[in-house]
DNA sequence: CAAATAGTGTCTCTAAGACACTATTCC
DNA sequence: GGAATAGTGTCTTAGAGACACTATTTG
């Protein structure tokens, strides 16, 4: 019988940052060898009967050191299998997406634009998954939740948008295309005021 | 270090059949224990540095016998990870889509509305997969080519359409999205006289 | 009131759906 | 000509895009 391919998992966890008005990827210097204090994703080696999720968590909990509880969604993207993508022989890459709703310490969030360089084969993967992300938005259920929240507005929702696609909709167009997420729906409620005036905005919220 | 995970590979093998005026799925019976004599998936388990489209193409030429020249495309579709799956123990199962263009011998054809029972988990692998099938037809350019192969008539893309969707779409509709797959266009050949009359139809083909 | 931001109404464009009508063949 | 099949023209509908207009706040 042929010896088996190692699986990693390797993990693309996204933040909406209000302040900064845009969607963060989280990396962290690695380690260990090889790539020590090399910039990647957080990724693991699935173990044997563990569950891809429990891998992601695991991946995202001990690499980035956030908490478990603030990862909010956990979702498959696709495979990596070219056999050289890791220096210490062949390993499969599977890329999951996470979606996480605090900063934690140590981690270093970046704009899908400007991904520093990052260790094996993570900057192509990041790259390849891109467009995969940009589809979840208002499409995947639970993509969409974790990654915004509840209680958002339509601007924080545009920014978010524009950060994932590389173009920022019209408020009133989004709008409806948000109107048809099940599940979301706009509330009567407004957000606290803002800092230089303006109409106080309403609130997103899920059932 | 933890043990890992094994890794197998399961395909969904098509092939658009003319005569039956339908798309169908090969599974053939398993040689060797677990489930030996019961019908399943083409699969095989990823050997060390293999890529995934080379261990789909030998898990269809030794499994279900074909040729490999008759695998006209192949694609990942997404990975099963439940621990018990397989009853020897933990194992990944990564599914992934073929085309084919010959029957071959030995292989059980069946539509996907009728698929028998097969081993392990694979008629959920089916039942999950057949969705992301019908998302790639007329929008994956090689499993649509591979699937249809070169020199098609309107009727046949309306009969595979049909397996795939379960919906027969209107003719003049379906046309037009054809014109809009990049590199199918419409000719002015005609296909063979039909056998019960009518008007010969014209071919589509490939660039 | 001016600046700043939020939200609405509506025209347009594209793709899909529905369906009546015309075209070409065999018998 | 009649049966059978192929193909066209066009109305309708759903969703995305564009953009002018109105609304509500701070200072």
């Amino acid at each position: 019988m042929i010896e088996s391919t190692p699986v990693s998992v390797d993990v693309l966890v996204l933040r909406f940052d209000p302040g900064a008005r845009t969607v963060l990827l989280g990396v962290a210097p690695r380690a260990a060898e090889p790539f020590r204090g090399e910039l990647a994703l957080p990724g693991v080696l699935l173990g044997l009967g563990e569950r891809l999720r429990e891998a992601g968590t695991r991946a995202v909990v001990g690499k980035l050191g956030l908490p478990s509880a603030a990862l909010t969604g956990i979702g498959q993207l696709r495979t990596f299998d070219e056999p050289s993508r890791d220096p210490r022989g062949p390993t499969l890459s599977i890329a999951l997406w996470a979606t996480a709703n605090s900063a934690g310490e140590g981690v270093r969030w970046c704009t899908l634009d400007e991904v520093p360089p990052l260790a094996f084969d993570h900057n192509r993967i990041v790259a390849d998954c891109a467009p995969l992300l940009a589809d979840l938005l208002w499409r995947h259920v639970e993509f969409t939740a974790g990654l915004m929240g509840n209680g958002f507005t339509t601007a924080q929702a545009l920014d978010a948008t524009e950060a994932l696609t590389g173009d920022r909709p019209y408020p009133a167009n989004l709008g409806r295309t948000m109107e048809r997420v099940p599940g979301l729906r706009r509330t009567a409620e407004h957000a606290a005021a803002l800092p230089k005036g303006g109409r106080p905005p309403s609130l997103w919220r899920w059932d």
